[in-house]
DNA sequence: CATGAATGAGCCTTCATTCAT
DNA sequence: AATGAATGAAGGCTCATTCAT
């Protein structure tokens, strides 16, 4: 038992010492935040980050890799209410509620610099793809459905959405920006000619 | 007449160092670039690169400066030839172009973490106003003329298209990327009903 | 008692620190003694030095804040024995002591360039505030006494002795200079008519 | 004629830039105040500043030397017009209106650290024994005149009135200090028994 | 497990000085 | 003689990381 409580806590701890990072990352960029400045924030030692994380890139890995499975865990819960432009649109509202937290629009950049490096490209490509992969299923049955144009390959309808929500996402930088627009201009995108 | 010439040097100087600055943060993040690296890859003195560039950050402004006249330029250019949507698409089509430099894809997020710096935010957003005053002037010209939808104002249209291209130009990581696709997604954004 | 072990070594290494600035300051003066020669010679890395001060200027606010302690410790000691003539006479003494140090007469110029700065500027009134405060009460006393000439206001003669000593001190550049002079000197300056 | 035109064209500049050098180093010392500041101050280029010094510290030891050529020149005249305490009192008075300069406290502190260096050792001790002669000759004049005290050697009282007058010096900031302290100071140091 | 003192490579920047024009 | 662009050694300081307790 004591193993399950050690456990627990090695978790909490974990996950407090990954909140902060992702708070600094945001305000600050990654190379910008110092390993000091999260173990500050978080009330821990040095040396205790380095145990949880043996590399300050590591904890960037650990905030994008619980980012990535946040995401995946969302997009489950979408489809589980059935597919289709419905999903998509489910997706998009999500989007927008987390651009409203006010660290979201800083953390899309906090990544630069250090995307090209390989284990921070992984997560970063296995999240674009999950998405896309989210995208292109639920477009084409939109498609079939007739929901939306059906003369556009699903695969690029899925591409262009994509790039249309990035690029909502990087202009994000407060709680009230681009309200429902969003939701609008993918509407505008893939509806029927 | 050693006047003319001087200032020739110096500006050449100037541009030969902008020009490898603006490499070395596209490959590597600014934070992760250093000034000796630069001047290696310029071949020339850290006292140099100081005697043009007062500050490391100096430099990035520099060649954001650089890319906002460019930018500026490319679209007086564009609008020689008339507006609306051929004026959109023109510019789609340059941004396309630019997405070829490898280099590009790096650039746009080199500013990480640095874009809150007040001198960087300024150019940053002059150029971000610049592109959507041209996007909003010619597509309610496009409007006017029936060439896109008419029922959604230019203002939204405007933030749309810069969404979709900005989210573009984020994904691009080379010169065979999302050749022609860019321009087929814009018209599919801005299209009548 | 982990507690208290730390506490002493944390404090023995401050020590050995200052006591190292304290002499490459005496002969090089504070701008031309580096930091890497200080940490060389206090066999420490530049990491453990800005560890225990900031800044290398705190270093010598170090020093200094410790000069002044001593002074007030002395002055206190001296006090503890009586009064007056005598008083002022024991702090001659043990200036003279002082400037036997081979690297007193060094660092009483060091600190040239910097005085200027608040923090440092702060320590030197109050010691020099200290020593003038000492000089005026015991000539008070002495003069009280009939021990030294009555006819000046004891603040003028404090500052004229201060004018005295810190002149020897200037001049001090060795363990043999000056040695019992300077008690004649103020003997001669206080001496009755 | 060209010659002599050139030479005193050569001698102007020098004093120039020897006279803000002066100013520079009141005020900030040796070590803080940059060559380049010295020239912008002076209106030259960094050329012309080591055209005239090859060094750095030869304009420093240019800025000695003219004070020391300043100080021979004013005790010459001093003595031209007799000797005794009466010299001696009008070096002091002499000393006391240089004080009144707002640079002068600040160039006494100047040196620090630079003090050390044979070059400007020389200079230093030059002026320091040329005024320690002044006073010994003319304390002796004077004691054998009964205007001082006799039993005393006027070897001593040279160097306790050199001691007092750098004290002085030393603690002078501003115009309006210690106006005619001094005097009465030095009176009281050498009065008779 | 947790701590935090210690490390040292590396960074940005300054500045005296040189030299081609 | 005068200029000022160019140089590069040196300096103060930061920070990720290690390790003895």
């Amino acid at each position: 038992m004591g193993r399950i409580v050690d456990e627990q806590r090695h978790t909490e701890r974990r996950e407090a010492i990954l909140s902060e990072a992702y708070r600094q990352f945001a305000v600050s960029g990654y190379d910008r935040t110092s390993t000091a400045s999260i173990c500050r924030g978080a009330g821990i030692s040095s040396g205790t980050f380095f145990h949880y994380f043996p590399t300050k890139l590591d904890a960037l890995v650990g905030v994008l890799t619980s980012g990535l499975q946040q995401t995946r865990q969302a997009l489950s819960l979408i489809e589980t209410d059935g597919g289709g432009l419905r999903a998509v649109l489910a997706y998009a509202e999500g989007l927008r509620a987390e651009m409203a937290d006010p660290h979201f629009g800083g953390f899309v950049h906090a990544v630069s610099g250090v995307e090209l490096l390989p284990e921070v490209a992984t997560v970063l490509d296995d999240e674009s793809t999950l998405i896309r992969d989210f995208l292109t299923r639920n477009l084409s049955e939109a498609a079939a459905g007739g929901e939306i144009r059906g003369d556009v390959s699903p695969t690029h309808l899925a591409l262009w959405t994509q790039w249309l929500l990035d690029g909502a996402a990087q202009h994000a930088t407060g709680p009230d920006q681009a309200a429902g627009e969003v939701i609008d201009a993918v509407h505008a995108l893939l509806r029927p000619p």
